[in-house]
DNA sequence: AAGTGGTCTAGACCACTTC
DNA sequence: AAGTGGTCTAGACCACTTA
């Protein structure tokens, strides 16, 4: 037998940092924290757009890390797009904008706060009603199972940008009921009474007209463009929490997406009932 | 000295194949092929969606690989949001449908003939031009240096649904300019006469209205909301090809990303300028 | 030829879920 | 307690780029 020697190492123990910093997002890993190193520097300009990264060697003896928890940080930044990669050569920065997190994403709150501005909610109108088809099953409920309806407006700055039609499943609806109506995130707030995890999110991006309704609200003209996102958020475990209909004012908001060969989360999608000339 | 014995296994010998059959995609890897026969089998049903993948140790024994190259494999799935995981449960299936690679994506024609459709492609203007200062930002090219700028009507079993404002840098330039004018696919004849392979891209979405002229190429009214999609495509080193503005008719194209808490590639981004009340 | 990233292995410990 | 995914290591070979 080849005898292994079993050196017993990556006990957690040599990590000290101290339990009681427990900010939003606090990296655990270290491929996590060779990542958010790695972030920095670029964000911070160590390492300029053009230029080119450490091999993984030095990164490994720098970090004192193996090479494959190395690889682990890199293909992170890979997948957000802020370096490329080929083999035989050194990794090329691409860019200095770091991705934001899902939550931030998912949360209009957060986002706003991250970039600095004041996000306001409003809610328009709650109430109960019965699963339509389309969202009994978007949101994997019987048809017909009662769903809670929700339409917000928020604000950006005191200026309204976007209008949110949410349904949330039944089970999640009394703990969105709770909430006080202008409640700012959300999201935040599920996660603090019911420890709720948004994991998944799928999004359908497309542009429609604004209605009568809807201009008033967003204070546009009618017929204005707005920007549509359909999108539908579920657990870890791939439960449905909500799916909801957002439509943003033209010139407020902008969707960016980064991609490569290697990591492509982007899709564009024909629709049928293309209407002919 | 611990005394390594040295396998000398992975020779790509093991693994036939016969080199004639070079279809696109053709996967290459040990991990690239079992992420390929997962989708199929999620595609197919096999593993349905709500239900769980097989662990990894059992994948791992299925196709006689480590589990660092099942790992690999499902990291693939997990980026591409078909699958959820939570530590110490079973993956869990979350959709059936693959996200597109990324030159199915850059392509028209290439998404198109996947779609079973047929694209259709009309140069109404292609030009010489000096960079404009933004252009040269994006291009990464010395203000005022050549660029070539080429309007494309793209058409989709006939119909009219994007308007392409492409500007090319000048070094690939030459090359473009000798397509033919109703070239179908463009990256297609791009990657085989001169072997370019675009690698990154970085899209911005969102709305605007139609103009006059746009909304006659397209065939609207005036004033419809159009969806807007700014991109800019980089080869594998980084290097700026080209730089689009396009835009699509509304109901014919919608654009999907599906994401999660790990991989995020999507990001919202607020306008200054939002205009006050 | 040297450097560098891409792939793969075999094993280990941990945190978490499930039974 | 057993199962399972998340993390990490130390080493190997290969394909490719750079010089």
């Amino acid at each position: 037998m080849p005898g292994r020697e079993d050196r017993g190492d990556n006990r957690r123990a040599d990590r000290p940092e101290d339990p009681a910093e427990s900010g939003p997002d606090r990296p655990e890993s270290r491929h996590e924290r060779i990542a958010d190193e790695l972030r920095r520097a670029i964000a911070e300009g160590r390492y300029p757009v053009g230029g080119t990264l450490p091999s993984e060697a030095e990164l490994a003896a720098a970090h004192g890390a193996s090479r494959g928890t190395v690889r682990q940080a890199v293909s992170a930044l890979l997948a957000e797009g802020l370096v490329g990669s080929r083999q035989g050569a050194r990794r090329v920065v691409l860019s200095t904008t770091p991705s934001q997190s899902f939550t931030e994403l998912r949360s209009f709150a957060q986002w706003a706060r991250a970039g600095g501005r004041t996000a306001g909610g409003l809610v328009l109108s709650s109430s109960r009603d019965s699963a339509h088809p389309d969202e009994s099953n978007l949101l994997q409920v019987a048809r017909g199972a009662s769903v809670l309806r929700v339409l917000r407006l928020r604000t950006l700055d005191g200026e309204p940008v976007l209008l949110e039609r949410t349904v949330y499943a039944g089970w999640i609806a009394p703990a969105v009921e709770a909430l006080p109506e202008d409640c700012e995130s959300v999201t935040q707030r599920l996660h603090d009474d019911t420890g709720l995890v948004f994991a998944h999110g799928e999004h359908h991006i497309d542009a429609v007209a604004a209605g009568t309704a809807d201009a008033e609200r967003l204070r546009v003209r009618r017929g204005s463009p707005l920007l549509r996102v359909r999108r539908t958020t579920t657990t870890a475990d791939g439960r449905p929490v909500e799916t909801s209909d957002d439509r943003y004012r033209p010139g407020s908001v902008v969707f960016t997406v980064r991609n490569s060969t290697r990591t492509n989360p982007l899709t564009r999608t024909a629709r049928d009932g293309t209407p002919r000339a």
